[in-house]
DNA sequence: ACGATCGTTGCAAATGTTGCAACACGACCT
DNA sequence: AGGTCGTGTTGCAACATTTGCAACGATCGT
């Protein structure tokens, strides 16, 4: 749309390549000399661009700098909220968003289920960890040595009959749970709810969050539930895509 | 000196701070709604911003690939990282490398601390340049002129009473620093905070990057702190050994 | 349904960008 | 030295690109 400004950027992948001199560059532009040399000037006052000893020209830190700042301000949060509600709309339960700090896994998000009888759970509390759906995802994403460490220092209650009972069988649902992609608690925490949850993945690939929905079975039996699965992990992906800066391009052209 | 472009340019700072909407990028670049639309667009295009399910505009995927294209053509990096982690496991503290470029100090890389009181800071970041260690090892490399030149241009802020306080304080510094061959920066930007750095030097001798190892006074005493000072200029060399292709043979035949 | 807020589009004016040609500088060769 | 090649740099005039405007649309909340 801006031919100046989309001449500079093109300069920018072609310095990835490996450094180039002016004259490189305004042929691999297509343009005079003298104007890839005032694209270039201005791309090196904003620290974009770097001239070496030899005059050539590399990528600055500057980028480095930027990219570095951005992802500390990243708030899986704002960006996934639209989603999380998106998805209450489509299917009317509660949707939650949890992630994994200091050894607990916490709910951060939370859009409350349309449906008359809902679950009890509240943001910034933490989670039952050796039985909430979202809570497998988060763990079973840690290096092996840390995950064993964890799962033997926790506590297993039995809330009901179906709870994990010990540390054995919490690290083969681990290992199943990274293995498929997704998690469930069918009954695991109250007896008549169950969740379906899926992971969210940074740039990286590692789990940074999990989102999950719930609904009490007198709602929807847990066969019905998992039939949101697919849903849900096209969500989740949505955000992973967004977190990453990878989202579909919604510009009209 | 290309006005389009810098504006362009512009909005990525702005962006990195955190999600903006087209308003706002408008009213601080001082421009139009008009122009700003079409400046994002034109970034848009080429992935370096990225617009979430809000329209918000945020930065995109392609500057992170960029910015990782840009720090692996700094290969002292690379070179320097194990090394980096080995002093980290010998000693404990934060270790820093930072290299010098266009009138910044950056930190480059950074192994963190294993005590629990951590200091602030961030790669990719400009650091204090008047105070730092890592600082004042490149700043006195420079050729005299420029070193002269430098030191006048640059604010000597009072982060502390004992922040260097003008450009004279400050070459008298550099001097006794390229003197001795190593620095440190006692309390000079943080209070509590102590630096020991040395310098990693090119086949030719010339400084190309410093190191750092730093730790607040809580932690350990200024003292202390000094007697790491062989065992950081013995990790410096290694790495300048290392660099200009002299390193231990890895592979004895 | 209405007003408010924010993003989008077409257009005409003019500002900013472009390519040119000439110059500057250094390296290299005869 | 003088000359030539290869590059980077600058002033300028022509004109293409960008700009701000104003009007339109979409979305939201009351």
């Amino acid at each position: 749309m801006s031919q100046t400004v989309d001449r500079a950027l093109s300069i920018l992948p072609l310095l990835a390549e490996g450094p180039a001199n002016l004259e490189q560059v305004s042929v691999r532009l297509g343009v005079h000399k003298s104007t890839a040399l005032r694209l270039l000037r201005t791309l090196h006052e904003h620290g974009m661009v770097y001239r070496q000893a030899d005059q050539r020209y590399r990528l600055g830190a500057r980028l480095f700098a930027l990219a570095q700042q951005a992802v500390e301000n990243l708030d899986v949060r704002e960006i996934a909220h639209p989603h999380l509600v998106e998805l209450n709309e489509n299917c009317g339960h509660t949707v939650h968003l949890a992630v994994h700090e200091e050894n607990e896994v916490l709910y951060i998000d939370k859009v409350e289920s349309r449906y008359p009888v809902r679950m009890y759970s509240r943001i910034g509390k933490p989670v039952a960890t050796t039985v909430a759906a979202v809570a497998k995802l988060l763990l079973a994403d840690l290096p092996e040595p840390e995950r064993r460490a964890l799962a033997e220092k926790l506590d297993y209650p039995r809330y009901t009959p179906r709870s994990t009972p010990d540390a054995t069988a919490f690290l083969a649902e681990l290992a199943k749970v990274r293995e498929q992609g997704w998690a469930t608690d069918l009954g695991g925490h109250e007896e008549s709810i169950n969740c379906v949850a899926a992971p969210i993945r940074g740039a990286d690939g590692r789990v940074i969050a999990a989102m999950s929905v719930s609904a009490p079975n007198v709602v929807v039996t847990a066969d019905e539930l998992l039939t949101l699965l697919p849903l849900v992990r096209r969500t989740a992906d949505a955000i992973s895509r967004e977190y990453s800066g990878n989202g579909p391009a919604k510009h009209p052209e």
